[in-house]
DNA sequence: TTTATATCTGCGTATATGTACATATATACA
DNA sequence: TGTATATATGTACATATACGCAGATATAAA
């Protein structure tokens, strides 16, 4: 039950939900593209791209000074559920679509 | 978003999310039935039922002394998926199966 | 080496959360 | 009315969590 437990966790904050979602819909995604999608300072975006980390939801690639996220593979069944889950139930939620639009406008330089 | 990120939280909790599942499972339950199948204290179990209830994620019903509980009609998709993963996704958790045996045992005395 | 960019983290603080105990409420029965 | 059973809740306390800021680290380019 622990692993079921921290995954919930892990999912309910909307920072982190929002980005799991995101993870979820546009595959791999570096931190200052995620940081300008959710209009959320960086400091804070990487907080708790660190704790999705620890928690096995997401995993992490380093590309020169860029970091690249993207879900982890599914530990236990509820996490492949709802990662599935993340890929279409969101589509028209408006801070989902949100989120996605400024995630396009974010060029992140590279 | 709120409404999923405080149905995540709520369940997010190794009481609570024994009790979402069990409900799913078994239908409406009293709470000295819940008590006896997680083996904790009533008192208890009746905050995190208070506080399920509190986010629409149960619904309670008086027959007499005893308050039955059940899972409420989901309010948002992501509600309806975890529900219904519930009902069959933790057949043969090892925790669950415990929390069901005890289940069974206990006639709550009606 | 110096500078700039991207990302991470230590720290203090405010708030939230779970627990245990005692008590309160509600209902049934004598 | 009084007692017993089932359930809910006020309170105090300990722990956990999110935040903001400042500073640290890592990499690339000059």
């Amino acid at each position: 039950m622990d692993k079921e437990v921290e995954l919930l966790k892990v999912l309910s904050e909307p920072i982190r939900l929002r980005l799991a979602v995101l993870l979820a819909v546009e595959g791999e995604v570096c931190v200052c593209q995620l940081s300008a999608a959710l209009q959320e300072p960086e400091y804070k975006v990487s907080r708790h791209l660190g704790l999705m980390r620890a928690a096995g939801l997401v995993e992490a690639r380093r590309d020169g000074t860029w970091m690249y996220y993207q879900l982890a593979k599914p530990a236990c069944a509820l996490q492949s559920h709802l990662c599935e889950f993340f890929q279409h139930g969101f589509d028209r939620h408006p801070m989902i679509k949100a989120d996605r639009k400024q995630l396009k406008r974010a060029g992140c330089g590279k």
